[in-house]
DNA sequence: TCCTCACGTTTACACGGTGTAAAGTCAGGT
DNA sequence: ACCTGACTTTACACCGTGTAAACGTGAGGA
């Protein structure tokens, strides 16, 4: 754990490469022995960054976030002009979102059950998910256009859970929707739901 | 696997209930040890019947699926006398089997990754679960209720992947909603996206 | 009665993945 | 010349899975 900062920081970040493409193929199954090799680095090494596997998964997991910088797509969201298009544009991050870290996501998943700090990881997610749909729906009820019969926090569980990368992964992978078509059905499922 | 019929049977039920058990307890990460133990029975005797890990939880999936006989409960679904109606109790049936399969549905979810087996029988639970909800879909049609901007294949992908056990887990495990709010939020939803 | 078979037991071992420990290499900076 | 940091090699303990072989035992048939 010692050079969590300084130094080279080529090593670790090849480690966190060779990690990010082993779960991309092998998914919760990877091997230390294997991103090690993959990274070109002993399994030591490995263990020298991160001090063990969980502590690799969770780098990766906070990297992923970094780069990824959902900020701006949300102030995006969050201008949109009306309730529709505030809705539409949700789901169009949410079809971009998933594709980038369905991998990890599911590697997550998988693990939370015998892993207490990927589950911890995994639930922090979501809790962060379903703060950023709550003010999405305040913005909702702000323009007037929440429908009366859903609290806010019940429009936000509801919002927060169908968007979820489970319906995603399923809607897109296996019934073979495009994701343009996911953004068109789901922007229309929800809307019902919500809008007044 | 010899006794896959005759004898006592009665090892051999004590065996899945222990596993059930563990299931419900440790998740994903039960021990064969540990079911043996628990079943008060040599480790061994496990391979003996069920031959490796995966045979015994395939084993226990495939009990599950008898014990839970949702053909009735289907019948009556089907038996509703209009497209609200039928939604409702489409998911009165599914809040009441996802609160009954959810440990191992949960256990299954996570190992169908790095298990072909129980990926495959995960998948053949949700073909399925997916052919269910396109005679639903077929039944709202014939009434002349389902919308007419869906084509029936699009409106089942919707109602299989809304009803999916993820949101149902997040809904009422996370964001603590009661099995009746769930039917009723969701018996909304499903029906606005849905009917006419 | 004796034999056999089904069912289960104990013991033992190979294999692979995780995690720890210790000693060695090697480049850069002082 | 020395030290330090980054990484390597080697080795080992632990645990869970899976296989193998030999032994125990009770029920049923010849």
């Amino acid at each position: 754990m010692s050079s969590s900062a300084g130094g080279d920081a080529t090593t670790r970040e090849r480690i966190l490469d060779a990690a990010r493409a082993e779960v991309a193929e092998r998914g919760a199954s990877l091997t230390l022995g294997h991103v090690a090799a993959r990274a070109r680095v002993s399994r030591q090494a490995v263990y020298l960054h991160f001090g063990d596997r969980t502590g690799l998964l969770l780098a990766l997991v906070r990297r992923m976030d970094e780069q990824l910088q959902l900020g701006p797509s949300l102030e995006h969201v969050m201008a949109a002009q009306n309730g529709l298009e505030l809705i539409r544009r949700t789901m169009e991050l949410h079809a971009r979102f998933n594709a980038g870290i369905d991998a990890v996501a599911q590697m997550l998943e998988g693990a939370q059950y015998h892993d207490e700090a990927l589950g911890q990881a995994w639930r922090d997610r979501l809790t962060f998910r379903h703060g950023v749909h709550r003010r999405l729906v305040d913005r909702l009820a702000a323009m007037g256009e929440l429908a009366d019969h859903w609290p806010a926090e019940r429009a936000t569980d509801i919002f927060h859970a169908l968007t979820l990368p489970g319906p995603w992964r399923e809607l897109t992978r296996e019934c073979g929707l495009s994701q343009e078509r996911y953004v068109d059905d789901m922007t229309r499922v929800i809307s019902r739901a919500l809008l007044r």
